[in-house]
DNA sequence: TTTAAATTGAGACCCGATATCAATTGGATG
DNA sequence: CATCCAATTGATATCGGGTCTCAATTTAAA
């Protein structure tokens, strides 16, 4: 079984009905190179209406099924999801994605929770950085435009 | 001299201009409650275009005056930064935010690195949790809309 | 096959934010 | 103090991601 028809059959374990605009919007997202947008979606899922496209991506999101990275640039993109509980690791020069998951929040979280009497539900965590290959190659001044958008996601 | 000032004065040494509208913007801003947004501080600073209190507000990004948190409903808030490194601590329920800075996430930037070869340069964490005052009440069924902007700030 | 409920798509709309550009102003200089 | 110009301003247009509305269509259960 594909990982679409995979998809698929949990749409339909959730009350979704299978219909051929997101079947498309599916085959659409599952052909995307590492991160993507909904405008990227869109274009290759022709014929399906804008709004059609960003309430399939939601309930992928809700499933699971993508996740979201917020990209250096500030912006948001999109990425098929691994299994499970993950974080991103962002290039801040060439914009690649590492996924990782060995997170040692855990401990941390439950330090918050005994600290401050909060019931934990869920992180978000992004790190970045420069990769390997980025690091090698000129270290050249940042642009203007750079700099301005790294401002942009500072939220420290 | 008071926090406004200081900020002023660090303006200033970033080469920026002191002018009456900057003035008046930092003066909302410093007036604000825990958390507020970019058109609060519009409210709060008549007499200033919404160009230059944006603009206003991505210098005092850049200078860490201010922090954004995102919230769980996924929209952007602002708020005046402790100093120094720091995450926050949202609550679902009623949107109150908790600093903290004890991250142990360095040790967990340091195994990345050494990983994946990325020369780490910040991270993003945000916590979401139920706070103890929220957690008493009665744990009312979520609303649909509570479940649709949950998914829309999930990224794991 | 019928039918009610879910879904669709076109388009308006929302909201946070940026770009443009002529008019204004801060502040370094003489 | 007066001059002068680069920095700044603000009105307004525009952008981009995303949601809302609603009549028309489609799904899948009976």
């Amino acid at each position: 079984m594909s990982e679409t028809d995979f998809v698929i059959e949990r749409l339909e374990m959730r009350g979704h009905r299978i219909t051929g605009s997101r079947r498309r919007v599916l085959d659409a997202v599952m052909a995307q190179p590492a991160h993507f947008t909904v405008d990227d979606v869109m274009h290759a899922s022709r014929k399906v209406g804008r709004a059609t496209v960003f309430r399939t991506m939601k309930i992928l999101l809700d499933l699971n099924v993508v996740c979201r990275v917020m990209l250096d640039d500030g912006t948001l993109h999109y990425r098929v999801s691994t299994r499970g509980h993950h974080h991103h690791l962002v290039c801040v020069d060439c914009g690649r994605v590492e996924d990782f998951s060995q997170c040692d929040v855990q401990s941390l979280t439950r330090d918050l929770a005994q600290a401050t009497g909060y019931e934990i539900e869920r992180h978000w965590l992004e790190v970045y950085g420069r990769c390997e290959t980025c690091r090698l190659v000129a270290p050249k001044e940042k642009s203007a435009l750079t700099k301005r958008v790294a401002a942009a996601v500072r939220v420290d």
